[in-house]
DNA sequence: ATGAAAGCGCTAACAG
DNA sequence: CTGTTAGCGCTTTCAT
């Protein structure tokens, strides 16, 4: 392993001159001492350790993202968004999935501060009191989509009620009357929006909007699937259904296709996130759609300016969705 | 933030005590003063800093991990695959997607070993020589899935030649002469792979494999569906296709639907991977079902006897997938 | 069984 | 403009 001794040796100059040279804000340095040590850098392949740097205090440049689940289509496209700006301004992402364990996600939130990471993006929290100490520890803190109804954490969502009113009401303007809600897993912010959302519209309208319509299931295929199955075996039942993700849709689709219900003749869909796989679905799916690179965008945004910056008060930023309609509807 | 040195002036040792506590295989410690110890630990919350022990000279416990996209199902399944193993083991995944990108790919190659990660695995490599010269240099280096013909760098796979060869005989057993490919991008070792087994198993049968049978595409849902496009407009087509993975299949499944061809009756698909939208497609797919869990428990294997071990020789281990028939075939 | 001290590679303050 | 030095938090060798 090469250091900077050494650097500084074989351009005859000392170890900190190199720093020097290397560092963009540090000191002015002769132009031929410069082009010395950048000759011997390139000649031995110097690398700055990163870890060594991070040690005597600087930042890490890196981030900690975590996610219930990086198969969720709608995760990874918000992953790669995320990773892409991360990667422009030169960070690394430290990964994982929390599979929605609080023990899980506490763990790798420890992790990931024992590290030092610069900041934390997260998605679905449960460690609320946790991430609270962190935050005022100075760790820029960002929640995303799943955020609780109170945060003094920085938020960045999607607006679900907005989104879940709006496909209702695209499904009830079709003339639809009975409209089902695939809701996601109880006892999440982001799973009571949606349904707030669809009761708001629903009673504008004058619908009913009972129990049967509404059913819970994980941000799963095969939640979407099994609670499709529940909710079609009922008498009198939906003829439009919104479904609270794109991942739960295709699962209602496929189980659509097995009994042989026609979408949209006989079972209208519409679904939330739109993400690209949405589009290739048969058929194409109504959707909300999350706008993922604005989310990505400002989240990044909020960390950049955060970070190192102590004790910033915290934003929340909540983007309205739009409805894109295909032929699920 | 509280260092090793407040936890030894509460509990009122030296610090190297609190580290002989702390580490297993250290040094015995007395029962009381270890009790102080751990009590000091518990009331200060203190945790060691990882980037100082990286410094010391010890293993940072962190994984590089680099794939193409992490939106394509098949990477997703397999990174959440290593994610949940590499966690099981106290390890930390560093992410990053290269978008096909050499230069992108030797980016993020840098810049994990700037911060001294114990391994590397990545999909897909352009950078051969630097990655030669990093396992070389003691560095343990995992190839995965996309692995060149020959390789001094230890490499994990399905065997794609066996799939691609299983696929077409299912399709040819079913009665089709003219079975088509769509193939990855062009130069890429899994593209000729899945290529050769469609040949062989085509001349093994004596079908004629002409040109208007093979496309290639991108591993994306568009590719696979402009392909399909492409692959339909020729007269005297395909009656089935082999394609090379499911993200293309889905998208050949909805270039089909636009079109009125119905599968499998005017077109047997049968696609490589077999994640879990694979079975959720409309209808669900045929596939030649790679052994995920396998490939990453393998590769995860291979760093852990590894790491630390110098230089060892590179291990290649090659999978055989099985035909799952659903109804696309 | 415990303490003291060296040193990992680097940045920045201090001193020419 | 350049060199010297302290110190980031930790592990480990060497003393006691």
């Amino acid at each position: 392993m090469v250091t900077r001794a050494d650097v500084a040796k074989l351009a005859g100059v000392s170890p900190s001159v190199v720093s020097y040279v290397l560092l963009p804000n540090s000191r002015p340095v002769a132009a031929k001492t410069r082009a010395r040590v950048l000759a011997a850098v390139e000649e031995l392949g110097y690398r700055p350790n990163a870890i060594a740097q991070a040690l005597r205090g600087g930042p890490t440049s890196s981030i900690g993202l975590l996610v219930p689940d990086h198969t969720n289509p709608f995760f990874a496209e918000l992953v790669r968004a995320v990773e892409d700006l991360a990667f422009q301004h030169s960070y690394v992402l430290l990964t994982g999935s929390t599979g929605n364990s609080a023990e899980r996600e506490s763990r790798y939130v420890r992790v990931f501060l024992d590290r030092h990471v610069d900041a934390l993006l997260l998605v679905g929290t449960s460690a609320r009191p946790e991430l609270d100490r962190v935050a005022d520890s100075g760790t820029p803190v960002v929640l995303l989509d799943r955020v609780p109804p109170e945060s003094t954490i920085s938020t960045v969502r999607t607006d679900g009620v907005l989104g879940a009113r709006k496909a209702v009401e695209h499904l009830a303007g079709r003339g639809h009357r009975r409209v089902g809600i695939i809701a996601g897993p109880p006892d999440l912010a982001v799973s009571d929006d949606r349904v707030t959302g669809w009761l708001q519209a629903m009673q504008a309208r004058d619908l009913t909007a009972d129990e049967s319509l509404l059913e819970h299931a994980p941000f799963t295929l095969g939640g979407g699937h099994d609670a499709a199955m529940r909710m079609l075996r009922t008498r009198d039942g939906a003829t439009a259904v919104f479904v609270s993700s794109d991942v739960q849709a295709l699962g209602v689709l496929a189980a659509c296709d097995e009994h042989g219900i026609r979408v949209p003749q006989d079972l209208a869909v519409v679904s939330f996130d739109g993400t690209e796989l949405s589009a290739y679905a048969q058929p194409p799916l109504t959707v909300v759609q999350q706008p993922i690179s604005h989310i990505a965008h400002t989240a990044v945004r909020r960390i950049l300016d955060n970070v190192g910056t102590g004790e910033p008060r915290p934003t929340h930023d909540t983007f309205a969705p739009d409805l894109i309609v295909r032929e699920s509807s």
